[in-house]
DNA sequence: AAAAAAATGAGTAAGCTATTGATAGTAGAC
DNA sequence: GTCTACTATCAATAGCTTACTCATTTTTTT
C-alpha cells in the first residue's frame, strides 16, 4: 500500500487512475494543476507522483523541476503519443518512467508498482541515501560525512545526485553528460573529468565509491 | 511461463502472436512502435522481445541498438522474405533469431521457446549471466568469480560480453573482430589471439568455457 | 609415417590513449 | 565590482592495445 499523487487537469483521467490505484490498494490524492501539485508534493510525502506532462500554466517539466529541488519522490509522467519524446528523454534525470496516452490502466499500474518497488518498496520513498558515514539527504540537498556537512556546488550536487540515484550501474561519459548537463551540451570532453575530480575531493575518503571505468565512464558503487 | 514483448505496427500480427503465445502459457505485452518498445523494454524485464524489423519512425535495428545499450533481453526479429537479409546477419550481435514473414505461428513459437531456453529458462531474464561461480552483470559491467571481482580492461569486457551474449554459438574470427573491433579494423591477425589469451587469464578456471575452434574461431559454452 | 604447412598460444615491449591533477581563464550572481 | 563556480587547457602518468616473435599443436601433403 502506497501513497500516490495524481496530477492531471482532466477529471476523467484522474478518476480512471484513482479507480485502478485504489483497486490495487494504494491511497490517492489528486491535484488539478501544476501549482497545486508542487504544493502538495512538498507538503506531503508521496511514494509516487503520476503526472500529465501537458497542463495549463505550469507544465509537467516545471513541476518536476520544482519538486526535484527539494525531494526525490518518484515521478511517472503521462504524455500523448510521440509528444516531447526528446524532452522527456533529455529530462530523464528526474523522471522515473513515462506512459503514453491513451494508456491501459493495467499497464500503468504495472509500472506504478515497478517504480515503487525500485524506489525501495513503498510506504514513503526514501529521500535519503546512507552508506557507512556518508549520507545524502535529497530533500534537504545536504550531504554529510561522519555527521559533518559537505558543501557542494550545484553541478557537483547534480552529478553526485545522479550517480547516487543510479548507483551500481556503469554510467558512460555520454550518459552522464547528457543527463547532468543536458543532451545539448557540446562543451569540452574534459569538463566531466574536472567535475568528477572536484566531487571526489568533496567526498574525501568516500571518493573510493566513484570507480573509474576506463574507456567507458564511471560507476558509483556501495560495497 | 515467460514474459514477452511483441512489437509490431500491425495489430493483426500482434494479435496472432499474442494468441499463440498465451496459448503456450506466456504473458504478453505489446508495443505498436519503436519508441514505445524501447521504453517498455527498458522499464520491464522481459524474457523475450519479438519485433518487426520494418516499422515507421524507429526501425527494429535502432530499437535493438537502444535496448542493447542497457539490457540483454533476447530479441527475435520478424522480416519479410529476403528483406534486409544481410543487415540482419551483419547485425547479429544483438539479435538472437529471426523469422521470415509470412511465418507459421507454430514455427515462431518453437523458436521463441528455443531462445528462452537458451537464454536461461525464462521467468524474468536478468541483465545478469550466471554459471557456477562465474557471474556477469551487464548493467554494472562487473564480472565476478566466486564472489571475487575480476578486473577487465575495456577490450576484454567487450570481447567477453559479446561472447557471453552469443554463447553456445560458433563465433568466427572475422565475426569477433568485426563485432568487437569494428568492421574497419585492419590490424594484425594475432591481435584477437592475444586478447583471447588475456581474457582466459582473467577467467582463471573458467577459461575452459572458451573453446577454440581451430580454423574457425571460438565458442563460449556452458555445459 | 614423416615432413611440411597452417593455426593457435605465449611472452614481451613499444606506442598510444584516457584519465588525472594542476592551473588559469570566463561567466554569472549578488 | 567582487566572488564563486564552471569550463578549458596542458603536462604527467598510469594503463591498455597492439605488434612482433617464437613455441606448440593440429592438419595436410607426400
Amino acid at each position: 500500500m502506497s501513497k500516490l499523487l495524481i496530477v492531471d487537469d482532466e477529471s476523467r483521467i484522474r478518476e480512471l487512475i484513482r479507480k485502478y490505484a485504489i483497486f490495487e490498494g494504494h491511497s490517492v490524492d489528486e491535484a488539478t494543476d501544476g501549482m497545486q501539485a508542487v504544493r502538495m508534493a512538498l507538503q506531503e510525502d508521496y511514494d509516487l507522483i503520476i503526472m500529465d506532462i501537458m497542463m495549463p500554466e505550469l507544465d509537467g517539466f516545471s513541476v518536476c523541476r520544482e519538486i526535484r529541488k527539494v525531494k526525490n519522490t518518484p515521478i511517472i509522467v503521462l504524455s500523448a503519443r510521440g509528444e516531447e519524446y526528446d524532452r522527456i528523454h533529455g529530462f530523464e534525470m528526474g523522471i522515473d518512467d513515462y506512459v503514453v496516452k491513451p494508456f491501459s490502466p493495467k499497464e500503468l499500474m504495472l509500472r506504478v508498482n515497478a517504480v515503487i518497488k525500485r524506489a525501495g518498496g513503498g510506504s514513503i520513498s526514501k529521500d535519503e541515501f546512507v552508506y557507512e558515514g556518508l549520507s545524502v539527504d535529497f530533500r534537504a540537498r545536504i550531504v554529510t560525512i561522519d555527521g559533518q556537512r559537505v558543501d557542494m556546488t550545484p553541478k557537483e550536487y547534480e552529478l553526485f545526485f545522479y550517480m547516487v540515484r543510479n548507483r551500481g550501474i556503469a554510467l558512460t561519459r555520454e550518459n552522464l553528460i547528457s543527463k547532468v548537463w543536458g543532451y545539448d551540451f557540446f562543451g569540452d570532453d574534459r569538463t566531466l573529468d574536472t567535475h568528477i575530480k572536484l566531487l571526489r575531493k568533496s567526498l574525501g575518503e568516500y571518493s573510493r565509491l566513484i570507480v573509474t571505468l576506463r574507456g567507458v565512464g564511471y560507476r558509483f558503487e556501495t560495497g
